[in-house]
DNA sequence: CAAACGCTCTTTTTT
DNA sequence: AGAGCGTTTG
């Protein structure tokens, strides 16, 4: 403070507070001191808000304002709690003082909105028909319950996931069934399916991920005495990244902070992410209503980037509509520009990052933890992988399988579950089904509706498996023997045997240990460590948490592939956008910036197309052939094959002993006994939608079979107007929420950055099995323009001068085309050259000098650009032969 | 009952 | 390219 004289024994004598306070500027002081009532702050991205969090904790115990276990904190990892934690420690043994309130029992509620209310759910669980040992199940988990309910329903109109997910988002909304739009199918079939998914779970002794949130908040508001013992216990409520928030989360909040008020909330709308499942930007305004009297913090000085990657940031965010205007400065130094570069295919984007790496690790001296690479979707995680893994450069992906979601993992799990709470329904599916003993999905099935006759449930139907009447003697058998198993276990589990030596010999008599051990591929390898990795997880639970295996089991549950980062291996980082959140990089590569992409736009949440389009024009011309699908491959081709041989100068052409017989037997018995000698040696699986064509085709015609393939082609042409017409349909709407929150998550992207940035996009890649050609993200036509370089890496290849399959010939055909040995591919260039240049750039090419960018222009030959050199004069130049490089 | 096979559909983010 | 599903086969 300004009145003590600096130096290191004035220091010494400081006041042990005020050494929590002396790091931090003003506001961020303002934000930690104001310890009473509501507070918002609002914090830009780098503006220091893990720091405010942790001194405020801090400073809350420091200052005699609460104890450890009066303070709830609400974030948004376990593991960004877990480094609040160990920082907030730190902060106060430096501070002086000692383990007074961090040690033992005496510690911090902190951990996620889920994991939280998971532990107060537990504490109360009978209260509302629970045993605390209740199973917590994953989104898979939930999404077979959905699957069995619909498949007893005879539902098949709807697939299981989109209800699955419809009836997570009615449930973060607190909706009942009753008060559920019903427009679509899936709306109709979740509305239908809430109540008895919910019993499900009940009679399972099972909540989803929302039950643990839903169910608190109505145990509360039902039970005066919880709610009241909740009030009085936490006195300071923290909550982070509030921007993420749902509704429930907030009424959670708001209720148990309703008497002292109590509550910190710390966001960014600029940064609100997860508005998919369910989360309320407007969270961050009403609290403003709800908590009149509020104090609100702005952090806006970024201590993170540098000014040109935040102006990069602020240039785009701008687009948005629905924000808080604020305004982010920094006061370090500019930084340089920006570079956008384009590849030529996935590949090459991945070859280019890579050399940047190197490039950026000899020349500055990075390490490899200094870089991280971004991307929208976790699938394009692998070519990176490949690239990495090709130059020996460590790395480690984040996101994409935790280690929980492994099947060996799950498969154990499953075991474990079944052990602490035996009504699990979905834990003994897997568990008699892993390893295979016999007992197949029919005596699965008599079990389990044999168990719904019963209060006691699947544990009376174990107990009593002579009286459901299952056929198989082998399954029986195994049945009773998989019972005792458990039985013997449990009964072990009760007595003071050690939790571990019970969960290894379960998992060693259940036969799945043996089974991994058996197994002599490379992969089982890893999975018998990871299971002996599982078992030092229990150890280590049980031993230094005081925890059970039935607390192990749903904090695993909750536990994600981002919570088990060590953070301290150097090496690169590979994630999504999302993941991203809350870290920061000295260099960013954001990757996969193409339409369609990043933002994503994608099928579902398109509106139909308006009616009098194209489409709807073509669908009601003549034919009605039934059901025929005409998109079917098998009907095409026969259809294609048809026709192609209906004309006899393609059959008398073909060798092939196959064809000769097809186009004499339609000379012969017409088109349907042509396609049947085409095609009677494929698959079953085929037979279906032959005998739809064979109807279709009754009296045909080599003629009319012509008109239906064009008629065929009409209806893709039609889808593809449809595609097209939705499209656009999409991007109309599309200021809208959806691309807002894209914007946003672009912004999250690229404020990740330190010192440097660079964005990539590629021309073409392989995507879900086939070759895919991207335009540029329309992201790049909102960023300035003028703190950005274009690059490339590889000479521009025009889209039309690739080639792409024929579709106008016969499949037979196209495969023979396909066998020509292809002229060897051109090498792919690797130096990066300027291409894509503005007029009035200052250009050099290896021939003419420098010049002067007067025009571009777009021709059949890619970009062409026209130069005033400053000796030779004007010149036209096609960027693919001629390379220019920019001056700066 | 389980394994093998072939076909189909995929396109997001995650507590 | 890869998972999941349904069908057929042993």
């Amino acid at each position: 403070m300004a009145y003590f004289p600096r130096g290191e024994l004035v220091a010494a004598l400081m006041n042990n507070a005020e050494h929590i306070l002396k790091d931090l500027n003003d506001k961020q002081r303002e934000a930690v001191l104001s310890v009473n009532g509501p507070l918002l702050v609002v914090a830009g991205p780098g503006s220091g808000k893990t720091r405010v969090l942790v001194a405020r904790v801090a400073w809350l115990l420091a200052d005699g304002h609460a104890r450890p276990h009066q303070i709830l904190a609400m974030t948004f990892t376990n593991k960004a709690a877990r480094e609040m934690q160990e920082r907030a420690e730190a902060l106060l043994h430096t501070a002086g003082y000692s383990t007074q309130f961090t040690a033992g029992r005496n510690r911090l509620w902190m951990g996620t909105f889920h994991s939280m209310f998971a532990r107060i759910i537990r504490m109360y669980a009978e209260r509302i028909g629970f045993t605390s040992d209740f199973s917590i199940y994953d989104q898979q988990d939930s999404e077979q319950v959905v699957k069995r309910l619909m498949k007893q329903g005879g539902i098949t109109s709807v697939k299981p996931r989109p209800v699955r997910g419809f009836i997570s988002w009615a449930k973060n909304r607190m909706l009942k069934e009753d008060q559920i739009e019903l427009r679509s199918d899936i709306q109709k079939v979740a509305a239908d399916l809430m109540g008895p998914y919910d019993k499900a779970l009940r009679e399972a002794n099972a909540m989803d991920f929302d039950d643990l949130l839903l169910k608190t908040y109505r145990m509360l508001r039902q039970h005066e005495d919880v709610l009241e013992s909740c009030q009085n216990r936490w006195t300071h409520l923290l909550i982070d990244e509030f921007q993420d928030t749902n509704t429930l989360q907030y009424r959670l909040a708001q209720m148990i902070a309703r008497n002292h008020g109590n509550i910190c909330v710390v966001g960014d709308d600029c940064q609100s992410i997860y508005a998919f499942r369910g989360a309320e930007i407007r969270n961050i305004l009403l609290f403003n209503q709800d908590f009149p009297k509020a104090k609100i913090v702005r952090l806006e000085q970024n201590y993170r980037s540098t000014q040109n990657i935040l102006k990069l940031a602020d240039s785009v965010i701008r687009h948005n509509v629905g924000r808080i205007d604020k305004t982010l400065w920094t006061s370090n130094k500019k930084g340089s520009r920006i570079p956008v570069i384009r590849a030529n295919s996935g590949e090459a984007e991945a070859d280019k990052v890579v050399d940047l790496i190197q490039d950026h690790m000899l020349a500055h001296g990075y390490r490899r933890r200094d870089f991280a690479i971004l991307y929208r979707t976790n699938r394009l995680s692998r070519q990176f992988e490949d690239a990495l893994r090709k130059a020996g450069i460590q790395y480690r992906v984040y996101g994409s399988l935790s280690f929980y979601q492994r099947k060996e993992i799950k498969d154990a799990c499953a075991y474990l579950r079944l052990l602490v709470n035996p009504r699990d329904v979905e834990s003994f599916i897997r568990a008699i089904s892993i390893p295979k003993r016999g007992v197949g999905a029919v005596s699965r099935q008599a079990v389990l509706d044999f168990a719904r006759r019963f209060e006691e449930g699947l544990p009376y139907a174990l107990f009593h498996v002579d009286e459901i009447g299952i056929r198989s003697v082998k399954a029986r058998r195994e049945l009773v023997k998989f019972c005792a198993l458990l039985d013997h276990h449990a009964e072990r589990l009760t007595q003071q045997d050690s939790t571990v030596r019970v969960v290894e010999s379960l998992l060693r008599e259940s036969g799945l240990w043996e089974e991994t051990l058996a197994d002599v591929t490379v992969a089982a390898e890893s999975r018998i460590e990871n299971l002996q990795e599982l078992l030092g997880a229990i150890e280590q639970h049980v031993s230094e948490q005081e925890g059970t295996l039935s607390s192990f089991l749903q904090q695993a549950q909750l536990a994600t592939s981002e919570d088990e980062s060590d953070g301290r291996a150097d090496s690169v980082t590979l994630m999504t956008a999302h993941a991203s959140k809350g870290l920061e990089f000295e260099v960013v590569f954001i990757c996969g910036l193409e339409k369609g992409l990043f933002p994503v736009t994608f099928g579902e949440a398109v509106q139909a197309p308006r009616s009098g389009s194209a489409s709807d024009k073509i669908a009601t011309t003549r034919l009605q052939p039934g059901e025929v699908d005409f998109e079917h491959t098998d009907v095409r081709r026969a259809l294609e094959a048809i026709a192609w041989l209906a004309d006899p100068s393609h059959a008398a052409r073909s060798k092939a002993a196959s064809v000769q017989a097809a186009a004499r037997r339609l000379a012969q018995d017409g088109p349907w006994a042509a396609v049947n000698a085409l095609l009677d040696d494929l698959g079953a699986g085929r037979k279906k939608h032959l005998r739809l064509l064979k109807d279709a085709l009754a009296g045909a015609t080599a003629d009319s079979i012509k008109e239906i393939l064009q008629h065929a082609d009409a209806v893709r042409l039609n889808q593809d107007v449809g595609r097209v017409t939705r499209a656009a349909a999409y991007l109309d709407a599309a200021d809208s929420d959806a691309c807002e929150e894209e914007r946003r998550l672009f912004y999250v992207a690229v404020t990740r950055a330190k010192s440097r940035l660079y964005l990539l996009w590629a021309h073409r890649r392989f995507y879900a099995g086939g070759v895919r050609w991207g335009d540029p993200s329309r992201f790049f036509g909102e960023l300035d323009a003028t703190l950005v370089d274009l690059h490339s890496s590889g000479p521009y290849r025009p889209r039309h001068q690739v080639r792409r399959p024929r579709t106008d010939i016969p499949a037979g055909r196209r495969a023979a085309i396909r066998q020509k040995p292809m002229p060897a591919a051109r090498q792919t260039q690797r130096v990066a050259t300027a291409e894509l240049f503005r007029a009035g750039d200052r250009v050099r090419h290896s021939i003419h000098g420098s010049g002067t960018v007067v025009r571009m222009a777009e021709t059949s030959y890619g970009p062409q650009a026209t130069v005033k050199f400053d000796k030779s004069g004007e010149k036209t130049l096609v960027l693919r032969y001629a390379r220019l490089t920019k001056l700066t």
